[in-house]
DNA sequence: ATCATAAGCTATGGTCACTGTAGATTGGAG
DNA sequence: CTCCAATCTACAGTGACCATAGCTTATGAT
């Protein structure tokens, strides 16, 4: 049985985020002790596990949720996971083409400024006038 | 002379985001009519616009907070601003990297899957034990 | 001059996925 | 039995907004 320290401490999170999971219904209440106390074993590890690095795939929460849905019943067709992922993957898709046209313009910025003052900086001018981009970067949050 | 809403319009911003951003000290406080109704001139336009390029460039509002500083004082040198860009230019780099170490392992576990059922759904199971993963991705929030 | 109504106002709460804090309680080691 | 780290609940805060409620103002038509 696995204390909550011990439990985020095996899979790298937060106790506060294993509560957090357990409040919107993502892990499952474990076993508590006595004294009110939170014990876990190796189903709520593996579980914990999956959430994890779900996230750093960069699902969401609702995402993850749906795969442990599936994941529950192993006789559903896989067709809904398959779906899950490539949407993942067409997003990831997404942001990786915005982030290279805001590098390409970030690089021109920065490799413009010649280190005067900031009456003629090309890193403010660029953002004060828009109409000097070469890329188009419309949509905000990266 | 501009209502919010004219700005709004023009700049492709929310009404609320332009209260906001007063609120939070990035636009200066306009004019009002007598009924108390905000009215913008060309330097609010400007300044909005400068916000909203920053953003669109993935700054946070704390950088682009140092930037207008920058802006307004036009003796300053330019290295402030050049240094905000490079951090900048440095995180987007940062995150390109880890969405394609994403995207490699996603397109890895979608194209395994067959289309069985969930039991043995490549998707599900690459979730399940990390170790089967051929990239590092260790942070979260992409 | 009056009226309708679109657009504005403030204040507040919600979003996502956590993180941090305060103050009380518990568990296990010495 | 005492001590202290670890745990507990409950609530507030983060960033960058978005949405809503309930009210007031500005403007164009009659």
């Amino acid at each position: 049985m696995l204390t909550i320290g011990t439990l985020a401490r095996k899979t790298g999170t937060k106790v506060q985020t294993i509560r957090y999971y357990e409040q919107v219904g993502l892990m499952l209440e474990p076993d508590r002790t006595e004294g009110g106390q939170r014990r876990y074993d190796g189903d709520g590890l593996d579980r914990l596990a999956f959430i994890r690095h779900a996230r750093q795939l960069g699902f969401t929460l609702e995402a993850i949720r749906e795969l442990l849905d599936l994941s529950d019943d192993p006789e559903k067709p896989c067709d809904e996971a398959d779906q899950i992922a490539r949407r993942q993957l067409l997003q990831v898709e997404q942001r990786i083409a915005r982030l290279e046209a805001l590098r390409t313009e970030l690089e021109r910025m920065v490799h413009e400024c010649s280190g005067g003052n900031t009456a003629d900086c090309r890193v403010l001018e660029v953002l004060r006038d828009h109409s000097e981009c070469l890329t188009k970067h419309d949509e905000i949050g990266a």
